[in-house]
RNA sequence: GCCCCCAUCGUCUAGUGGCCUAGGAUAUCAGGUUCUCAUCCUGGAGACAGGGGUUCGACUCCCCUUGGGGGUACCA
């Protein structure tokens, strides 16, 4: 009988989860499920100067939001806590301990400059550094004077130099490594006392029964230390398998990296004519100093700050963080998806699946080996086919989320009336084109805001405003009003009037809603109602027949 | 610099020595449907990085070159 599959996701809590993470996370989540499996959420929080106090739960919401919920872990406890690292320190202490006095381990006292100073000396040499193992072990009494002396103290596990570390990688086969292109013997504790990362994910890997670490290939070199601490530590135990998987990069160029987003604007900006930076600076909530030096890519504010700007001169970032999708208006199942596909397949020629059928076809063997893209095109593919196989009362609990999330008007809806907004927009690509085609149902009529461009392509136009003025006085005579009544009389007029449907709709539209773009025209009546709707037609004859064609205001 | 990993259309990928005239998806181009946006339908163009081997036969195996990625921390 196989023993049962144990899976982990690891993070360190530093911000929100991105991308990379969201997609290691998933690999994990998927293998564990397909498996019958238990996941466990592990937070790695050895690191006091990188962790921010609400990451870890930043972390936890966004693992949510995409469905991934861990069997263990923090909030939902398990036998194999605590959860975060760093109330684990007894944990670590007693195996440091144990290194220590089987001679496995040792102290040092080195200060970062001086090891700092050696790394320098062998570059210099043209030889790659391996820390000099001393020929006596410092003892007890020498750490003590060494502390007395202010020195830091840290212990390095004495890596085993005579072989080499072969590493058995379920993606990549079989990877040797020398013990001296490591650097040879490494810190497990550092000078604050607190685990190195490396010790760490050994110790909790062995104690948690994990038996599957599926991570990024960016650990592929620390593999073959960790084994080795391993076997010093659980001789005979089989470490678990290892899966390196490829990483993503960015479509944008280069990494897929949290800095992208305020280069992005910093970009944007510096295309831009004549941009009010007080005023931008204003709209950010920082000094107009701060907002200059983070044009000349000396300082960068944070998020928030960005993203206001970014929205204020309407400009698009790209998605970094899986919360930024959410923010965009995709559908977690969509990034599932499509995260899964990056170096992964299944096999036959589906690429739109729902996660119950990832999770049916997920296997381990089928990863590939080679980095790849993040394409939001395709993303964008993806979250409008998901949009429409989805069953509804997931969409609408996603597209009311949305709504909340970004304090749109849309919100005032009820579930049928959101439904029925959603089941018009078929064929939307995001939740974001679905809220600007529906908000002007949910705004006052007299706080329409008409779009300079709408007015003068459409109103001004072919008799834009003789034709809104027929469309009012024919609307005003049905009674009652249906949907479609107001075809009905909408096309009898571009009939008699010997043009096409466009050239009625669109002054119409434009006169309910401001702009060129809305729900389809006869749902657009019937959802405002009649009162509204000639209210709105009232107000647009009012401001511009006054104006006069070919003017804007 | 040293070490490790990787290499098929722009992108994600299928392909495990003959099923390959290299398949799908997305993007792109052309045409069509449509009240706007989007969808949708039809069609087109588009790849085995280069060079050596091995073999009757190489996208598939080996070597080199080139290119990309990662690592080289008291970060994880």
């Amino acid at each position: 009988m196989p023993e049962k599959v144990v899976t982990r996701f690891a993070p360190s809590p530093t911000g929100y989860l991105h991308v990379g993470g969201g997609r290691t996370a998933l690999f994990n989540w998927l293998w564990a499920r397909c498996k019958g499996g238990t996941f466990i959420l592990r937070i790695e929080d050895t690191d006091l100067k990188r962790n921010t106090p609400t990451a870890a739960k930043q972390v936890m919401q966004d693992l949510r939001w995409l469905g991934i919920e861990w069997d263990e872990g923090p909030e939902v406890g398990g036998p194999n806590g605590p959860y975060l690292q760093s109330e684990r320190i007894d944990i670590y202490d007693r195996y440091v301990r144990q290194l220590l006095d089987a001679g496995k381990a040792y102290y040092c006292f080195e200060t970062s400059e001086e090891l700092d100073a050696l790394r320098a000396q062998a570059e210099a040499q043209k030889k790659g550094f391996v820390y000099p193992r001393p020929q006596r072990f410092p003892s007890e009494q020498d750490v003590a004077k060494a502390r007395a002396d202010g020195k830091p103290v840290t212990v390095r596990f004495a890596l085993p130099m005579d072989k080499p570390l072969v590493v058995e990688d379920v993606i990549r086969g079989r990877v040797s490594f020398h013990p001296a292109e490591l650097g040879g013997d490494f810190i497990i504790t550092k000078s604050d006392g607190f685990p190195t990362y490396n010790f760490a994910c050994v110790v909790d890997d062995h104690h948690m029964k994990i038996t599957h670490v599926i991570r990024g290939q960016e650990h592929l070199m620390n593999t073959p230390g960790q084994k080795a601490l391993w076997e010093a530590m659980f001789p005979g135990r089989p470490t678990p398998q290892y899966a390196h998987m490829s990483v993503t990069i960015s479509d944008t160029g280069g990494k897929l990296s949290k800095r992208e987003r305020p280069q992005t604007l910093r970009t944007a900006i510096e295309k831009m004519p004549n941009v009010d930076i007080e005023k931008l600076a204003q709209v950010g909530g920082i000094t107009a100093d701060e907002l200059k030096s983070f044009l000349k890519a000396q300082t960068t504010p944070d998020i928030p700050m960005i993203e206001a700007m970014a929205e204020h001169l309407g400009v698009r970032l790209p998605e970094i963080n899986i919360v930024d999708f959410f923010h965009s208006g995709y559908l977690p199942e969509t990034l599932v998806n499509f995260l899964a596909l990056l170096g992964w397949n299944p096999g036959d020629q589906r690429e739109i699946l729902t996660v119950e059928e990832l999770i049916r076809s997920f296997d381990l063997t089928r990863l590939t080996k080679s980095n790849s893209l993040f394409d939001r095109k395709k993303l964008l593919a993806f979250n409008t086919e998901h949009l429409r196989i989805e069953p509804p009362e997931k969409v609408l609990k996603h597209f009311k989320a949305y709504l909340a999330e970004i304090g749109s008007p849309v919100l005032k809806a009820d579930d049928a009336t959101l439904s029925r907004i959603l089941q018009l927009c078929e064929g939307a690509r995001t939740f974001e084109d679905v809220e600007r085609k529906s908000a002007f149902v949910f705004v006052e009529d007299d706080q329409i805001e008409f779009e300079d461009k709408a007015v003068q392509k459409v109103l001004f136009k072919d008799h834009a405003l003789e034709i809104l003025g027929e469309v009012r006085g024919k609307l005003a005579e049905r009674d009652p009003l249906t949907e479609h009544g107001i075809e009905e009389m909408l096309r009898g007029l571009a009939e008699q009037r010997q043009v096409g449907l466009g050239k009625v709709a669109q002054p119409l539209r434009v006169a309910l809603c401001g702009t060129t773009i809305s729900l389809p025209i006869f749902d657009s009546v019937s959802m405002l109602g009649k009162e509204r709707a000639l209210r709105r037609i009232d107000l647009t004859l009012q401001r511009f027949e006054a104006t006069g064609q070919g003017q804007a205001e």
